[in-house]
DNA sequence: GCAGTTTAGTCAGGAGTGTTGCCCAAAGAT
DNA sequence: ATCTTTGGGCAACACTCCTGACTAAACTGC
């Protein structure tokens, strides 16, 4: 039955998401401006602000409009209707963040670590930070939205460790680290799929509804966005790409992480990336160079190559460290153009993507909560 | 602005929904039972009937209720509710049906086709049968849900012909042929992605969110399920796996479409499947037919891996004339066991899916347009 | 055959929406 | 000081849904 019932308090709580929605949108607005903004007549308004005020959704902010005509109050939604956190975890550190259901970020705080901390330390970190966070913030942590360098299962939020794939964070439950500073749900999601995210709200790719975001850094990712969402699959790992085979650098397939192996370009004792080593062997003139980039090219092609014949994408966008290399992202269209389905491919351009996306998220949570107090029975 | 205009008649219309949709799922119900179901009340609901009686969508089917109690009158949508077209097109032919918005087949009809027919063959065929179901159902064919045996261009609805992929039906416009006889959308997807809507509904796959679906016929064809719904991409050819990398025989990397020529299973002069001589070459005892059937799977494993990786499936459903025979789909799965995302792998087991996946689509559009009468501005 | 029981449907009243139109209040403009 | 413009309140109205009581009509049981 995906039709609601009818009520008199159905269309009051429209009335009322109505106004509250008006309200996140342009920060302030008085009963009048609601009205003509909504396109609801200035009686109904009024009703609806008096009983989102008396709830303690909306307060009169003090100020009034000025300029010609009587002057308005001007209401706002309330003080202490929350934020929301925002965090992206690297090996590197937490960098933290509360934003507001206007969409503005109100406190913002990092934490170092060292690269492999071990999971003891990041959920310190994380806790640390959302613990001071959720002191600077008025109305307390009603979400969090967590940004994870690693993969992370769908249905239990907590980091996965695959096989010949780095763990770079590693064994960690954002979840149950924020149970105690959050008062809400917490989202938990790979950086690879915020940053999809990202690109498609202010990027490169913005507005597009199909798309795949190909993430090149100390680890391999991939997004896929179809009809307009990052699609997750089962159980989160949609877009693991790290054992996709194509072609190695000598002609013959190989899982996509391999190939790093063979070109001599992974960190000491692990499988992540070493991304210092392929700048230097990859760019710049050189036939060595050239050589190397084209591997490499050629191999992220051949998973570029599953990706557009599976999701049919109308781009490629190409992140990541050594991805949005100008070098690096020619090569890689270059060499796609060849493939009988050519995609254009283009380079991101959302500086930490990761954090953008999940604040995007955060916010439209967030204000959903705060319609979702209308409607106590569902 | 995602949130609708509180409104006296937006409450009108969702009661009015509400009984429509009642009287879809249960085919005729007195007033009192429509109560009973929606949970509105008895008067609310008399005024709704009347409403929707003067307008014609409903009426009163002059059956009265038996047993204890003062005898009800039933009520039913309108005879002239019309039905929807259902067609599936195949080199063989076009078969077709007409669905009410009960969901019950009112009508059915094919008309052969020889292979290869030629575009203007089979459009003549479509709107011969159209034609016929037309003219045997009240009300007329309100929408049409078209299932073709060739991709399908997700903007146009035009079946395209994609290189070193066998153009099964041939150049056609579904669309176009049917604006005469149906007055409203035409839906045109390929039978793989219809087919695999089949295996969610009521198949192997009934009620998974996300999952991959492989057709092994003369063509070679894949749906990806995700979040409950096929996506098809920006141009709607998602899934389409003809020159996707994988293993060949040798162990080497080929075209998927390829493999089938290596082993010399390709029909004469196109690049079709041989469906019979695969049989005959793939399945039965003996060390020449195991080897052969062992290299189909290897074939198909590799492409399954792709999108495994790319869309994390939580099954695998392979269908198609000979991807259902007990022997392939177990090797496939054996194949698939050794690959560090293990999926399960089954068979579909939905008779003429393409067809049960579009007349699933077509009652839900009709019962949409059906509705969508009572909303004349939005 | 008739009273009792059960169910369908209607009626009247009331509470709660949103809207229109008109009024007043208050601020800047002239 | 008056005029113009704008914010906001008030009253009347139309409409929707609900509750509770009522009537109507069928079957049941004696």
């Amino acid at each position: 039955m995906p039709v609601a019932k009818p009520s008199l308090e159905l269309l009051r709580s429209i009335t009322d998401e109505n106004v509250l929605r008006a309200l996140m949108e342009r920060r302030r607005l008085t009963r009048a401006e609601i009205a003509a903004v909504t396109g609801i007549s200035k009686p109904t308004i009024s009703d609806s602000v008096r009983r989102l005020s008396e709830a303690g959704l909306l307060a009169d902010t003090g100020e009034r409009t000025t300029g010609r005509g009587r002057s308005g109050s001007y209401y706002s939604l309330a003080e202490d209707s929350g934020a929301a956190l925002v965090a992206s975890i690297t090996p590197f550190g937490v960098t933290a963040e509360a934003v507001d259901a206007f969409g503005r970020v109100v406190a913002r705080t990092e934490a170092a670590l060292d690269r492999a901390p071990g999971p003891d330390r990041a959920a310190e970190a994380l806790a640390r930070v959302a613990g001071e966070l959720r002191s600077r913030v008025r109305g307390g942590l009603r979400t969090a939205v967590v940004s994870a360098a690693d993969p992370v299962d769908r249905t239990t939020g907590r980091l996965v460790h695959l096989p010949d794939a780095p763990f770079l964070v590693g064994d960690l439950d954002p979840a149950a680290v924020l149970a105690p500073l959050v008062h809400g749900p917490v989202l938990v999601d790979n950086d690879v799929n915020w940053a999809a995210r990202a690109e498609r709200g202010a990027g490169c790719a913005r507005g597009v509804d199909d798309f795949v975001y190909v993430h090149l850094g100390e680890g391999l990712g991939c997004a896929v966005v179809s009809d307009a969402e990052v699609r997750r699959g089962h159980h989160g790992l949609a877009g693991e790409i790290a054992h996709l085979y194509t072609a190695g650098p000598d002609g013959t397939a190989m899982p996509f992480t391999r190939v790093f192996a063979e070109l001599g370009l992974r960190r000491e004792g692990s499988t992540a990336v070493d991304v210092a080593a392929l700048r230097a062997a990859a760019f710049g003139a050189g036939e060595e160079a050239a050589r190397t980039r084209a591997a490499l090219a050629r191999a992220v092609c051949g998973v570029v190559a599953a990706a557009v014949a599976l999701t049919d994408p109308r781009l490629v966008v190409v992140g990541g460290p050594w991805g949005v290399e100008p070098e690096m992202t020619e090569a890689i269209g270059e060499e796609l153009a060849r493939t009988p389905r050519g995609v254009p491919v283009v380079a991101a351009r959302v500086e930490a993507p990761e954090l953008v996306g999940a604040r995007d998220r955060a916010v439209e949570e967030l204000r959903n909560l705060i319609v979702a107090a209308l409607r106590p029975a569902d």
